[in-house]
DNA sequence: CTGATATCAGTAACACTGACATAC
DNA sequence: CGTATGTCAGTGATACTGATATCA
């Protein structure tokens, strides 16, 4: 049970080193992907860090030209975030290591047990995220 | 998928936070517990860390009284770790913890269900580390 | 000589807590 | 006033690479 979370986690930090992106950066950019516009705190609790830590991954993504943001914010404090073509092209390649990862993992597997882990998985996911 | 096994470590990181035990901690009480005698180096391939990493960890959790190493090798250069009885009663603990993340994570499954997936994330876990 | 081990040392990336200002 | 946000600063724990010594 544990295990194979363990594995599959580590499995994608070694397939996204050679990238230099660890597991908070590829969340980040793969959050950003599926909700433009999240503001800092949004990609913290998405990504189970404080925003004190998202806040200084999220300069040094706008450093590297990964994201922006605009200067000031259109209403209270929010800075919505976005990837940049560069940003998009940096997730397309971390998806890409990390669907290496999951297809090795499920090599051997029917379509038929993937689509009942994919449901089983997705179930856990619900409910560990609404606890 | 890779949401699930994200969400499962990260709940575990923080059902073993308040007892200031990390994941690799974890791992290397799990570990022992199952192979009593495990050297520094096969506690590290097993956690996935370097065995550089795994020895500054087993000198803590040594200086904690959770685990003993003899002090001298018997054959070649291998000091065999065993959990103490405070290490035992931590790794219960601990246990404790991540079971209880568990039993959330699958609150609403059957038991064919539990079954079902602990059999298919086993076959994950092989078919990721023979790779 | 080769390979595996243990371990010391230095370093770097990472996330954390605390504090402050701002805005609703 | 209470709550949420963004951000600066300091700190600590973690794992890494490199190097050395020992032993089968």
């Amino acid at each position: 049970m544990k295990e194979a979370s363990f594995e599959l986690r580590t499995a994608m930090e070694a397939a996204l080193r050679p990238l230099g992106i660890t597991i908070t950066h590829y969340s980040c950019l793969e959050l950003l992907g599926q909700r433009p516009g999240s503001s800092n705190s949004d990609l913290a609790r998405g990504a189970f860090v404080t925003r004190q830590s998202m806040n200084t991954l999220l300069q040094a993504l706008e450093l590297d030209g990964l994201v922006v943001r605009p200067e000031t914010a259109a209403v209270g404090r929010v800075l919505p975030a976005e990837l940049t073509d560069k940003g998009r092209r940096q997730l397309a390649e971390a998806s890409a290591a990390v669907a290496g990862v999951e297809s090795r993992m499920l090599s051997g597997f029917s379509a038929d047990e993937k689509a009942q882990l994919t449901l089983l998985l997705s179930r856990c996911a619900a409910a560990l995220s609404d606890a």
